[in-house]
RNA sequence: GGCCGGGUGGCAGAGUGGCUAUGCAGCGGACUGCAAAUCCGCGUACGUCGGUUCAAUUCCGGCCUCGGCCUCCA
């Protein structure tokens, strides 16, 4: 089966073959470190996750970079407010972000480069686009001249009169169109800046991600992705500034996530519905939340909602319950995906396709009576979920280390012995008090054909 | 207003021109001291009105409806 991924630029799903073969250069946009990661900022992080762990198992090399945005207004504005440093609120905040995404399972990029390390190949890029012709220095900044550019527009699907038209803010008057966006900007003395041909200033936002992918993975490279906002203005300005700048074709394949809801609403500050990664995160395992998000396809709009972080959890008690009872079962010599999971991951990343078939492989895995056929349907089952960059926790772990609080493992250990000797005696009275008990402290006995076993609620 | 993407069984959520996923919830059964877990069985749903077709939830058109984007929000 081919991989075929649905591309932004064509409308279509096309059939993905590497510029280079057998090797494969992905670009995403990173956060802009200057708060913690939201709840919609961790979409896209899982989404191109999967992608990546996808390209790896298909392809011998993958080049996966995803940059650092550490100059921005937001994070000038955040330290004005709060009188910290710029460098200790970027520095700390992508420290949160890389504890917080690795929470959820996520590899690290191959590259994470910082917009403030490239500023030299800004400078050099925008200096080229210049002399190109299709950028002008004016009252201290450089504009983007989208005039300058035959099929400005094309990603977002819009022409430069609807820009126009659409344009509500008011117009810069050093703007010679409307459409034009900022490349470079003056800095005043107390905001970040660097010495340019036009004097002190900062780069404009979407410089960083053409220099950014060209110093990475070259003038034209395989795979752009982001979130679906971001198609317009931001990737459509890449393109204009790297094919322009280059004169060399930029991202082959564009691809978007779609946007984030909580509760059916959109998610803002002030409905009271926004999440940090990290909230989420002090209620439920990060694996239930990055399988809950993966149970919706990327391309849609995504409902966050506390039932289906439920249901998550739920499923993966679900999984894990059947690894639990296979722990001492050698899988190696299984260890490839079964084609049905390859080819539903193939087909566009559709996620939830994939789960449905983890839910058939770990029925077959809980069917299987002799011992090949549970060492298959394990390492089956094990390898599809490392593809989708889940069920790498030991199950004991999983079902042990839960929520803080209640019994100790050894005093739920010595209450078990009791238990044991209680049913034996048939004293079922104390052996469902024990039990009992023992749930009201959050704690569930199982009793199976090999003894007891218990986990955290 | 312009552009774009949706409307699938109680819920979540794939997919397909005829054979109608998957999970959760529900119901019945097996197993169990009782539970739990697990297994077996049970649900013909695709917004609406037309069209094309031997056959449409799936293709085409109208309508209704929800959501997103339209200069820096992933």
């Amino acid at each position: 089966m081919p991989l075929v991924l649905y591309n932004t630029l064509t409308r279509t799903k096309d059939v993905f073959e590497p510029l280079v073969p057998g090797h494969v250069g992905m670009y995403v946009c990173g956060p802009t470190v200057y708060d913690r990661a939201h709840i919609g900022n961790a979409r896209p992080v899982i989404v191109f996750d999967v992608l990546y762990r996808l390209l790896k198992s298909l392809y011998p090399s993958v080049r996966y970079v995803r940059n650092i945005t550490d100059v921005d207004d937001k994070i000038n504005q955040r330290a004005k407010d709060s009188g910290e440093p710029i460098s200790a609120i970027t520095e700390r905040t992508t420290r949160m972000f890389h504890e917080d995404i690795g929470a959820l399972n996520c590899l690290p990029p191959d590259v994470e480069p910082r917009a403030t390390a490239h500023i030299t190949q800004m400078i050099a890029m925008i200096e080229r686009l210049i002399a190109k012709g299709h950028a002008y220095a004016a009252e201290g900044h450089v504009l983007f001249a989208v005039g300058s550019m035959g099929n400005y527009g094309k990603l977002s699907g819009r022409s430069s009169d609807e820009m126009i038209a659409g344009a509500r803010v008011e117009v810069a008057p050093y703007k010679k169109d409307a459409g034009d966006f900022v490349l470079w900007k003056p800095s005043s003395p107390d905001l970040p800046g660097w010495e340019s041909p036009w004097g002190r200033g900062r780069p404009g936002w979407h410089i960083e991600c053409s220099a950014m992918s060209l110093e990475h993975l070259g003038e034209t490279f395989d795979i752009h992705g982001g979130g679906q906002d971001l198609v317009f203005p931001h990737h459509e300005n890449e393109i204009a500034q790297s094919t322009c700048a280059n004169g060399a074709p930029f991202a082959r394949v564009w691809l978007h996530n779609g946007w984030l809801m909580v509760e059916g609403e959109k998610m803002s500050k002030s409905l009271g519905n926004f999440f940090t990664v990290r909230d989420l995160l002090d209620k439920a395992p990060g694996e239930a939340i990055r399988l809950a998000m993966l149970t919706t396809h990327y391309h849609q709009p995504f409902d966050w909602t506390n039932d289906g972080l439920k249901q998550a959890k739920a499923t993966l008690d679900r999984l894990y319950t059947a690894l639990r009872g296979v722990a001492d079962i050698d899988a190696n010599g299984y260890d490839e995906a079964p084609i049905e999971v390859l080819a539903a991951l193939e087909d566009d990343l559709n996620t939830p396709l994939a789960i449905s078939h983890l839910h058939e492989l770990v029925g077959a895995l809980n069917k299987a009576t002799h011992l090949e056929d549970k060492a298959r349907a394990k390492g089956r089952l094990l390898a599809s979920g490392h593809l989708l960059g889940l069920l790498h926790q030991d199950p004991e772990a999983w079902f042990k280390g839960g929520a803080a609080g209640g019994p100790a493992d050894d005093e739920i250990d010595a209450l078990i012995v009791a238990r044991a000797e209680a049913r034996k005696a048939k004293n079922f009275a104390e052996s469902d008090r024990i039990r009992n008990a023992l749930l009201d402290q959050g704690v569930v006995l199982e009793d199976g054909p090999s003894g007891t076993s218990w986990k955290r609620a």
